[in-house]
DNA sequence: ACGCTCTTGTGAACGTTTGCACAAAGTCGG
DNA sequence: CCGACTTTGTGCAAACGTTCACAAGAGCGT
């Protein structure tokens, strides 16, 4: 991405422009921790314990939270609350994206019944399905309604928020049919490389990728052959 | 992405040490498309082909492969078998790897049911759960047992990776008791940072976090987008 | 054998991300 | 008002990752 124009920003206004996507990464991480502290109470955090909440260093903190503008101060640290807003404010949590969800199998219906979904803004619009037997079905508060009603709903709901949950075979298809009814933002759960034009923006989760990664980090550590916890290299 | 505990630089000597994190991480979708032409019965694929069919660009994807020694055969392209068979060795796909699922709720029981978990190696050594309405049920053709015999679970048959599919709140305690039967590699679907001794390796699967991330996007194009409406961006 | 075409494998340039180290900027007790 | 102390915000260098561009290698037709 290009950074590195001039900034003739008009002071401190950082804007939304030039934040890294590594960073963008990390702030819901950030979020859910400072939920953490305010639960509990607590009015200020350091950056020290922000990263140690949240795993990571601490300066990559810092510098990850100085690009929303410098909402810290100096021998403190940073108000909680005051961040919670700026971090939510940065990530568009403070408005309603209404999702539509495709797919109501097993794991369209764990989704559906995810309580963290809605939590943040997340509103779930509508579940879709194709199958007869499914559309009608009551999951976690929504009827199931069929899929040939996408339209409607995206429409109706001002849906931008897809998330596909159908069998991989079908799910180019769901995708194609998103992008056309308007949906700019598509999560993917079915194991394919989604086509999308540009504009579209696209995140895969897959299960099955992350279980491989893990087994390739556990064969490479079971055949080099560690003799004693020698190797203290962690993080 | 997650943490990797694992050598920062574990090039001892070993030949095919020191494959970038990026690379493996983007081993398994090319695994995915190979299999996909595969069952085409088509015998080569170029990088341009692959690269397309995975969705990176095809420099990328010869130098993803390139760390694995040299596949390919010039002005042809890859054997699409004998590279199926080499990404897999990499990967560690050719040993079986025995995972538990810990937590039989909603997520719990999608993961169980899900078919695309066995195919690849992948083999459900058991489901565990400490509610006694869920030990005894049976998901997927497993009897849910009781998180109490997780030890001799893991120990009989050897596990070494862990899933996690329970509430945020008990996720660190589970965490701690597979890393302290010996699990060494995790995958959590809790929304919770994970403390783990040097050594484990933790991977996370978080919708939570990837909707925000979409959001962040969305709402950039909207506000980018938007010439008429407010510009209330830059305060 | 030769030249043509195709495609790999990789050096080098470029971009991004990380982490260190420290000045600047704040708090606080006296 | 000062000096001790804490913690942010950031310049910088190194590590890591991506992309370009092309020489080298392989197959094929003649
Ligand atoms: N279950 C998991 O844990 C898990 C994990 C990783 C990935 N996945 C992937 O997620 C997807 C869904 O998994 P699942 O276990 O829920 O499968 P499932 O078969 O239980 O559910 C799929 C649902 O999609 C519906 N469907 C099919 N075509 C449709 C269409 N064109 N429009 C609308 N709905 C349609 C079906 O009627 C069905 O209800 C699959 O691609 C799977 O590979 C699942
Ligand atoms: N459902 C989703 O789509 C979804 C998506 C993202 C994340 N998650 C996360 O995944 C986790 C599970 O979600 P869910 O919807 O399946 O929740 P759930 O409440 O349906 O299931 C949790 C299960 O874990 C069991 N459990 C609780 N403590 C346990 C312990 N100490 N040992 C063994 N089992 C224990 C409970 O008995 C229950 O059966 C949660 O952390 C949730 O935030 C879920």
């Amino acid at each position: 991405m290009s950074r590195r124009a001039v900034s003739a920003n008009g002071r401190s206004g950082h804007g939304s422009q030039g934040i890294p996507e590594a960073t963008i990464a990390r702030l819901p991480v950030y979020l859910r921790v400072l939920y953490a502290f305010a639960e509990q109470d607590i009015p200020t955090v350091s950056s020290e314990e922000l990263a140690a909440a949240a795993g990571v260093n601490s300066a990559k903190l810092r510098k990850d939270l100085s690009h929303l503008g410098s909402y810290g101060t100096r021998g403190v640290g940073y108000d909680v609350e005051y961040l919670v807003y700026q971090v939510s404010r940065e990530l568009g949590l403070t408005q309603d994206w209404p999702v539509v969800i495709v797919g109501a199998g097993n794991l369209g219906r764990a989704l559906a019944n995810y309580g963290g979904f809605a939590s943040r803004g997340f509103r779930i619009a509508a579940v879709l399905d194709s199958d007869p037997e499914v559309v009608g079905t009551q999951i976690a508060g929504h009827g199931v309604l069929d899929v040939e009603q996408m339209e409607q709903v995206v429409a109706r709901h001002r849906v931008s928020i897809g998330v596909i949950a159908t069998p991989a075979g079908t799910a180019q298809a769901v995708c194609d049919r998103l992008v056309a009814t308007g949906v700019t933002s598509i999560l993917n759960f079915a194991p394919v490389v989604l086509n999308v034009p540009s504009g579209v923006d696209v995140r895969k989760v897959d299960l099955s990728i992350e279980l491989q990664i893990l087994a390739f980090h556990a064969q490479r550590r079971s055949v080099v052959r560690v003799p004693q916890d020698a190797q203290a290299v962690g993080r």
